[in-house]
DNA sequence: CGTAATGAAATTTTT
DNA sequence: TTTCATTACG
């Protein structure tokens, strides 16, 4: 028992001992938040409380398993339930399945299955979509099922032809995965919130069975898992959520930041406990993240501190291409295992978007480090993957009609597009699923007699298949294999992209072993398919491998790394420019890279690429506006070092004021005909020497005398720093209109000061209205004609 | 019906 | 650059 407090600071024992009532633990990055949960379940575990009344609720599978096994070090064999809200929703959906009008064996669809089951709906209605993608439509109806909007309840807001559509095309995909007895992601919550909403009865159920709930980042709750916590807590509102509202990055996906905001409003009498003193990094990392995040207005303020070292400063690199980014990184890294300094698996590259980590996997092959990228590109979203599962998923539920439309012809057995059209007409007709349809092929109209007999072949390998399928998963999945020929169609291949395919159907079959190892014996296919379609990549990280991570920020939330690398800094990565004329989505991605700046331990560093190759063409990059927001003392060293190492540009004073980098823009764009060739900057051993300021801004001297390196520059020629750090080669002489965002601080040669109130337009006929500090009043500009100039600062 | 070739589009983050 | 979709051809 007092075991269970050693070691806990005031803040934390008083979380931890706080039993009964609603509790907010609002908790900083690596204030021990885990350990705090983990330690509270234990001591309601150790106050007489049962297990089963307890349930904790994570984000990802990854925190889940993270808590379960610190748990297990202090509460051993106790069996708390404790798993992802999309998880619990499954569970408690397949106890009420028809009470919601599915049946307890239904599918669950991941994005690309709702896609296909949406342009099946959207051919189907005849909806000419030739304005929208899919794709829009998929995140209006998902931004609906968050904010708990049934297809019933969807009202079109008027004059949006989107909007409309979506009134036309909702209910009729919901009625699509009801007849497929299907559900999508959004669908697990919002069919468990809809349940706690119109049944009392369960909810007072529910609501007894579990007794004390915790929410971890709890930031991150929609409004659909708000509703359902929220309904399990009337009687019995002991419910602990912990959060931290500066490290919530999913409100594209319906997180809503309210919910953590409200909290203490929402549930009265609420004790908050504040964890601020960090135990994971430096205190110069730690103020750097800090500064970072006080940039941002809708926030609850913290007092973050740490009695850990001062450490080294926080470095700055610009690089002059991505290669020459990703080849630096990985020399250093490789140098430094290579010397004994460091383990491979002490560092992390985090990157805005998935596409950047190409460079990164083809460098670190280069020079021999073992890394592990955490994938965009799932284990389970492969191809050969999902077709192998399509055929279990149709097994399991013969009603699934996207599953077998994947499967009716792969491999291909010869039922062609037309006879899948006429099969598919016969079922809405009769009001039949697709197998139902098969099955009575010869039935159907205008089908020739010899592909009826095609298909009835093929329900027959089903239905052989489905007689086949008890037991354990790996056999199963081995029947499918043979039976459908699957496998033997990839040995005769000799291709090497075939050959691939066939070791990730080993790896399949390995990962299903596994699985009814860990099962002995008593596993179900339909729990099988359940993990497969609810774990997704990030679960894949494996933190005991010796290796590099490579991941998205995203990816990065709650772990941490000793050196971590956060590269591709500029405009329209970090913000990413979709999110540049949101002042919310801004904040929003300040606070992504508040989380990934925070998961560093002693040494972070940042870096961006002067010219970047995006999607075959080649552009130069604006530095991230985050940049600008970081505090020099922390970093001088990096601020010099990136304007150093611009040929012509004066080191801006150490007294120059803080934020006003137009000061620096003045002095660098002094002298105007200094050319520039990006191809001398950064390279790699200009990277490699760096340890000191001194040595660092030496060695960035020289690499300028030290001409060209990289490969010739071919772009129009930049001139100055000004330049470098506001064009883009496709407008050498103006300033890249992306570089600017609403709320944006800029400077005018004439006006002076002044903050962008509105932005309209794109490309050269991109506009902005100005407000000036003092002068003019309000302004509009066309961005690429004008002199206006970022000028960060508060 | 299947395959190959051509053309066009599209690219954030994830359960 | 890659991926996807449609189309034309065998």
């Amino acid at each position: 028992m007092d075991d269970l407090f050693h070691g806990l600071t005031a803040a934390q024992r008083e979380a931890v001992e706080h039993l009964e009532g609603p509790l907010l633990i609002l908790a900083g990055p690596g204030s021990g938040k885990t350990r705090v949960v983990t330690h509270r379940i234990a001591n309601l575990l150790a106050h007489g409380v049962p297990s089963y009344q307890i349930l904790a609720l994570t984000f990802t599978n990854k925190a889940a398993e993270e808590m379960r096994s610190r748990l297990e070090l202090l509460a051993p064999g106790k069996r708390v339930r404790l798993s992802t809200f999309h998880r619990f929703c499954a569970r408690l959906l397949r106890e009420f399945a028809q009470q919601v009008g599915l049946r307890e064996n239904f599918t669950i669809y991941d994005t690309n299955d709702s896609r296909q089951a949406l342009r099946r709906v959207i051919n189907e209605l005849n909806i000419d979509s030739t304005h929208y993608t899919p794709e829009q439509i998929v995140s209006v109806i998902s931004k609906a099922k968050n904010n708990l909007v049934t297809a019933e309840q969807f009202v079109p807001r008027s004059g949006s032809p989107l909007q409309s559509i979506v009134a036309k095309v909702y209910p009729a995909y919901q009625k699509k995965l009801l007849n497929s007895s299907a559900v999508d992601f959004d669908d697990l919550l919002l069919h468990v919130a809809v349940l706690l909403r119109d049944n009392p009865e369960v909810r007072g159920e529910l609501d007894a069975r579990y007794q004390y709930i915790m929410v971890d980042e709890y930031q991150d709750t929609n409004r659909a898992q708000y509703e359902i916590v929220r309904a399990l807590s009337v009687e019995h509102p002991n419910l602990a959520a912990t959060g931290d509202p500066d490290q919530s990055i999913y409100g594209w996906r319906g997180a809503d930041i309210n919910n953590i905001l409200d909290f203490e409003r929402d549930f009265p009498n609420v004790h908050t406990v504040r964890l601020e003193q960090n135990y994971r990094s430096t205190k110069r990392i730690l103020s750097v993240a800090a500064h970072l995040i006080a940039y941002n207005q809708r926030r609850k303020r913290k007092e973050l501190f740490t009695e850990n070292d001062e450490g080294a400063p926080v470095r700055f690199v610009r690089y002059a291409n991505q290669q020459v980014e990703a080849e630096s990184i990985a020399g250093r890294i490789a140098d430094e295992v290579r010397a004994g300094r460091r383990r491979p698996r002490d560092y992390a590259v985090f990157y805005r978007t998935n596409a950047l980590s190409r460079e990164f996997e083809h460098a670190f092959r280069a020079h021999g480090v073992p890394f592990q990228i955490v994938n965009g590109l799932e284990f389970y979203q492969r191809k050969e993957i999902k077709d192998v599962l399509a055929y279990l998923t149709l097994i399991n539920n013969p009603r699934d009609d996207v599953q077998l439309l994947r499967v009716i012809n792969t491999p291909v057995r010869g039922i062609g597009k037309t006879t899948i059209e006429r099969l598919a007409r016969h079922a809405s007709q009769r009001g039949l699923t697709m197998l139902e349809a098969a099955r009575e092929s010869g039935m159907v109209a205008d089908l020739p007699k010899k592909a009826a007999i095609t298909v009835a072949k093929f329900v027959a390998m089903i239905d052989r298949l489905s007689s086949l399928a008890t037991g354990a998963v790996e056999e199963i999945l081995g029947h499918v294999l043979t039976e459908t020929e699957y496998r033997e169609r990839l040995q005769e291949s000799q291709t090497e992209e075939d050959q691939e395919r066939l070791a990730n159907i080993e790896e399949l079959l390995t990962a299903a072993r596994q699985f009814d190892e860990r099962h002995a014996g008593l596993a179900h296919l339909e729990e099988f398919l359940e993990e497969t379609s609810l774990t997704g990549d990030t679960d894949a990280w494996d933190d005991r491998a010796d290796r590099v991570t490579l991941m998205t920020l995203h990816g990065s939330k709650g772990l941490e790394f000793p050196v971590v690398h956060v590269v591709a800094l500029e405009q329209g990565l970090i913000p990413h420019e979709r999110s540049q004329n949101q002042p919310d989505e801004l904040e929003e991605e300040r606070r992504l890279l508040f989380v990934g700046l925070t998961r560093a331990e002693e040494e972070l560093h940042l870096s961006m690429a002067i010219a970047r190759e995006f999607r075959g063409q080649r552009k130069f990059s604006v530095p991230s506006s985050f940049l600008f927001e970081l505090p020099r003392e922390e970093l001088d060293m990096v601020e010099q070092h990136w304007v150093d190492q611009i040929p012509g540009a004066t080191i801006a004073d150490d007294h120059a004021s803080t934020d006003e980098v137009a000061d620096e823009y003045r002095h660098s764009s002094g002298d105007d005909d200094v050319s520039f060739d990006p191809a001398t900057f950064g390279t790699a051993e200009d990277d490699a020497v760096v340890d000191d300021a001194k040595q660092e801004s030496n060695d960035a001297a020289n690499s300028t005398a030290r001409r060209p390196v990289g490969p010739a520059w071919h772009g129009a020629p930049l001139k100055t720093a000004a330049d470098l750090l506001t064009t883009e080669a496709t407008a050498p002489n103006a300033i890249s209109p992306d570089a600017f965002y609403q709320g944006m601080l800029i400077k005018h040669p004439s006006y002076g000061l002044g903050r962008i109130v509105a932005l309209s337009g794109s490309g050269s006929k991109r506009m902005a209205t100005v407000q000036f500090v003092s002068g003019p009043g309000q302004k509009k500009f066309v961005l690429v004609q004008s002199n206006l100039r970022p000028a960060q600062g508060t």
